[in-house]
DNA sequence: TCGATGGTTCGAGTTGATTCGAACCGTACA
DNA sequence: TGTACGGTTCGAATCAACTCGAACCATCGA
């Protein structure tokens, strides 16, 4: 059963949470991964961080709005909120995937 | 005699390291506060905050280039790198003072 | 039902960043 | 000269963030 987990709204998003989020090298090396599109496991993205390290990790990109998370069974997928944080802060993902 | 300080080159700029400098609060008050292009005198922006306390934070924000500072006499003149942040990375700066 | 798996939560330890006072340096001005 | 002023640097203290293991929960597959 697909559930969804709590996350701000897009207009909720705030950008110094976001700065904060993305100001960690794990955390923009996250965000470089998912910077295609993909949708991918917890475990694929942070293989060698241990599991409480990691969902430390998820909940602050969460809680700021950078990423989407979805339950698939017993996993869950990531992707990141492109469309979302776009529209509320234009040129930011690109400068920090491209650059 | 105005005397320029050392910093990064526009090429040379880091989206991780402006990141870091962007995620703290003081930091961030700082690039909102010249976001309308004013030079302004480091105890005019930070009026409340102890000497060495500042300083450390004009290092960070030096370093990663987000800021400009020009020796005048004994005071130092901050400027935003408006023009280098555009070029390297086009919407952060907006982001951070619109958002 | 049972064991394995993916993530979360909790508490404690560790690391890193921030803060501050004191000493210092260079400049301006009397 | 000498004194006041704006910033830097240093060291130590404080505080926040990161990390980890252990316990826990829910889900899946056997």
């Amino acid at each position: 059963m697909a559930e969804e987990l709590r996350l701000p709204a897009r207009e909720a998003l705030r950008i110094d949470e976001v700065l904060i989020a993305l100001g960690h090298p794990v955390r923009l090396r996250v965000v470089r991964t998912l910077a295609d599109g993909r949708e991918m496991a917890c475990r694929d993205i942070l293989p060698d961080m241990t599991k409480s390290s990691a969902s430390h990790h998820w909940k602050v990109l969460r809680e700021s709005g950078v990423i989407h998370q979805r339950r698939e069974g017993r996993c869950l997928r990531t992707t990141l909120r492109r469309d979302d944080l776009d529209a509320r802060f234009p040129g930011l993902l690109d400068a920090v995937v491209n650059g």
